[in-house]
DNA sequence: CATGAATGAGGTTTCATTCAT
DNA sequence: TATGAATGAAACCTCATTCAT
């Protein structure tokens, strides 16, 4: 990864045909596989290329360096729960602010959990140089579909303050991460799931008491 | 680091004499400062030791290898942390379990931003081979703490399964590691502190009524 | 040669210590043996550098780049013919034009010749990015320093144009790097030194001539 | 440039066809305008075909590699050049050796002047593998139709030697290149054509009374 | 003890060439 | 016949690590 200027880390063809859409597949797959066992140390453009049972120069010609293929299986991931995010904040427009953060926390977990094996390899890219670029405008957009939807609760006077849902996402993360790292068998998930919208829906009341003063008592 | 033999990760020598002392402090700010200014991709060696004024000869005096020196920064780090909570822990003991939380927040949290800066570096090796390894024991050390503390709590009966103790840190970690990334500006830094104590309290409260069902006395 | 951004060319360290020194010459040497029984296709830097009896790394702590390596070669070639020239027209301040010729003429010549060896091995190289850069700014050296040597000539009234400088030097260059591709013999050099002489005298001559249409007569 | 074994660099198949005429043409000229943006180190059969609007398999039905492509290219200019020597020679059969060489002189420089950028361009590609063995045997056909023309002149008495013709071959190479480097106006270039008719007649008449001494009888 | 030149394995990337479509 | 995706050898260059000074 020799790679400094601001080159484009736009992939560079797209896959028209069924066949380089297989190619295209596959090496994603393996860039997960080859991350999964040996770490983003170990993680080669030669190796990845191999796993996918491809040659190097074809890697090459679908993305024009290392960072660019990183960048795509990332944000693809990325794509998918923030995608997941915004659906649900849809659904539940119009919903009081409890259901909603119930449906944006399950959203989340699933779409996160669907492939714990990819979510866990994508840790160690993440940190790469400009991955927190991409995951800061992931996350951005996912509190901002989550915003919006507040605004449209019938009980929205209450809806907390920005910083909140930057809290709340933020720990939905790291509590994720946490039993990822802890292997993450179904039960664990299930339970963190549940734990989740506990935790965010606790929170959200709690917060919302705290900014709207007036307690409504008699 | 082509380093694979599960090589012993130790520091060579102990900084028995001042000088050396100061070598080796000199060594650890280097690496945080030339993981902050070109990420971990640039990291080499010889930078580090050219910014802390020494030679590559005197760094790997310290360091048998380069994945020690990162060991030897990430784990000072999170054992400060760590130790911070389990201080905080210790001075709890015997209190009710809200004051507990908000105790141990209000630890983990400065600690954490004392050097906003480290904090930021770290995340950057943290995802480095066992990187996640060291990161997992930490917070297990922190964990094993709280639970401990809560045993001793007056309101003990209702003291939260571990589960929950684990959504906490791992909570708390993801909502810092935002604020982080979003500049920790010293105003931020103090609303994280007052809403983490919320979330996490709130959190309890609620998990709590969730586990202990008798609690609806006559 | 994947080099494209205006790096820096310049060599990255000056060898001070003695064994530097030699290493540095002896890649340089090892660049022209190279480039002669190979061509410029076959001048690779792990080539050079074992030719050199050292290994690519090294190669690269003096040169940062392959490039640089080429330029340094043909930059001390150029300036030792740029400097003979220069030596010749300053020795000649004062002496007519007609010797003023005979002197430059030998000088480039005979700087050319020391070693035809280096001389054919960098037509090579000559045509590569930027080197006719390096290549005309010799060039334009060496006319300079005879253009202001004419000017002091007694006969310097008929001294010719600055274009006439010019297509000296370039008849010169072709004429000797004809016979260097013929063989160089050292007869064959003794022949070409004659007649360039001859050459150019009988061209400013009648160039000058030219230019000063009253020919004095009587 | 893979390629070592001396394989034939014949092009492949004659253009029959006026099709195929087109496109060996569209290649050719697609050769000199890469290579004139891009220099010798950006010449890739990718390129050159992609500018010629055809593919690399097109291409390579002509060519059977690169080497012979360029190769192809070249012998055409060069064959140009001679063509036009050759037929300046016949022209001028019985006429004076001064005459001749103006004639000689005035088709060199128009032949390679007529497309300046090729000229150019060429330069980029003459110092590659056997080129310079093309360019000295397009040389030695421009010399030997000298030689031989001069032998039918009337004052062939004075005719110089062979080496003499070499040095004014050589001679109208350098100072031709150092003009087209300069940047070839037409101004500059007739110039560069009056001069070089100048320079090599006063260069014959100076070493012809050199060589046949006996021309200072009575 | 400190230094920093030397080493060389190995990573990234290019590009001439082939061949199935 | 034309196409252009696939191939993979090989080029350039970096950097962890050692060791003579």
């Amino acid at each position: 990864m020799r790679q400094d200027t601001a080159a484009s880390f736009e992939p560079r063809k797209s896959p028209v045909q069924a066949r380089s859409a297989a190619t295209v597949e596959a090496i994603q797959e393996a860039t997960i596989q080859v991350l999964l066992n040996g770490g983003a140390e170990r993680l080669t453009t030669t190796r990845v290329a191999a796993r996918a049972g491809a040659s190097v120069g074809t890697l090459y010609q679908y993305y024009p360096n290392k960072q660019a293929l990183l960048f795509a299986v990332l944000e693809r991931h990325l794509s998918n729960v923030s995608g997941a995010v915004e659906a649900a904040c849809e659904h539940s427009r119009g919903k009081p602010l409890a259901q909603l953060a119930k449906h944006v926390v399950e959203a989340f977990v699933d779409a996160k959990m669907r492939r714990t094996d990819v979510s866990q390899a994508l840790y160690l890219i993440a940190a790469g140089i400009d991955g927190p670029a991409l995951v800061r405008r992931a996350s951005l957009r996912s509190r901002k579909a989550m915003e919006t939807a507040m605004r449209s609760a019938p009980d929205a006077a209450n809806a907390p303050e920005a910083f909140m849902v930057q809290i709340m996402f933020g720990a939905m993360a790291g509590a994720t991460k946490s039993v990822l790292e802890a292997g993450a068998s179904p039960a664990m998930v299930r339970k963190l799931r549940h734990h989740l919208v506990l935790l965010c829906q606790s929170y959200l009341e709690a917060g919302t008491h705290l900014t709207s003063p007036a307690r409504q008592g008699p």
